[in-house]
DNA sequence: GCTTTATTGAAAATCATTTTCGCTATTCAT
DNA sequence: ATGAATAGCGAAAATGATTTTCAATAAAGC
């Protein structure tokens, strides 16, 4: 659970949110730091659903409804601090983002749904060639390993 | 809309359904064999969706209900007549599935939804790379590139 | 400070997908 | 073929993550 150290410090600053909403014409607000915090104080290579940030803000002492969750992260998103993920099924998972050189992918247990992270600038380069190949402008590509962990192959077998 | 004519014609002849599904225990029925015959009659490179099958089917006069649609979708991915993939916010799409080695990835214009298909032989090496190097057990492995297609483009500026 | 209006929380709405249940149709043994 | 056992069907209700509504609150900017 160590706060990530590699990350430009978003966000770590009061200010700096600020500045990024207001710019956009939104508006700071203490519900939208408080997520943001949560994700920087958040183990790297974690990823985060609407119902856990709840439940981790709750935990810490901090009632936030599902709607300024929701508000909050799609505003994020749009900003482009977060990065939106579809590991699973069924619900959607957030993470800080990373510049897009930097882009990592995942490596799914679709057992007991541990991710794993790996990098592979590859990935990107492919993205990259095949968007251009066809005239496409790129916004991002997402390379997802499905698959079933050590541990979950033990249990199984 | 041409019937492909590379894949193997699993379900072509209703023989073939039926014995693929009496293997495993499942009945072979006249709305599974519509459904299946609806991939193979689609233009290759095209996705469906639950609504858009029934849809297709009503268009040919067949009344066929989402119950037994869903059903019938989850059934063919068990039995790997289908292929699931998550294309676009909101609903899933699905495919004939391609053999593990010949599989393909797609570019998706978030504007209008236009989808491309790409093989890249790379692709399934890195995952098969990643997932033995973790010791996971490879299941599949999925690409996706979204961006803005050519004629979105040129509306948009 | 004061005005404007974006944001909040609670509750209701949405919407793709799943489940329930009584009835039908397929399978398989006779 | 015939019949028993039961998987699958359709209609309608349920589910569950996400979104919207709306009245009250609180940032932003002058
Ligand atoms: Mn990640
Ligand atoms: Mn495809
Ligand atoms: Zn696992
Ligand atoms: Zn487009």
């Amino acid at each position: 659970m160590e706060p990530n150290p590699v990350l430009p410090s978003l966000g770590q600053e009061p200010e700096l949110l600020k500045t990024v909403l207001n710019k956009e014409g939104f508006r700071f607000t203490s519900q939208r730091q408080k997520i943001l915090d949560l994700f920087q104080s958040s183990a790297l290579g974690h990823h985060l659903s609407a119902e856990e940030i709840q439940r981790q803000l709750l935990d810490q002492g901090e009632k936030i409804s599902f709607s300024t969750i929701y508000r909050a992260l799609h505003v994020m998103v749009r900003l482009d601090l977060l990065q939106e993920l579809e590991l699973a099924e069924g619900r959607k998972y957030y993470e800080l983002n990373t510049p897009c050189m930097d882009q990592h992918h995942h490596l799914v247990c679709v057992h007991c749904g541990a991710v794993q992270e790996f990098d592979e600038a590859t990935m990107t380069q492919v993205g990259q060639s095949e968007s251009t190949a066809r005239g496409f402008s790129l916004l991002n590509c997402t390379f997802t390993v499905y698959g079933i962990c050590p541990s979950c192959q033990s249990l199984l077998s």
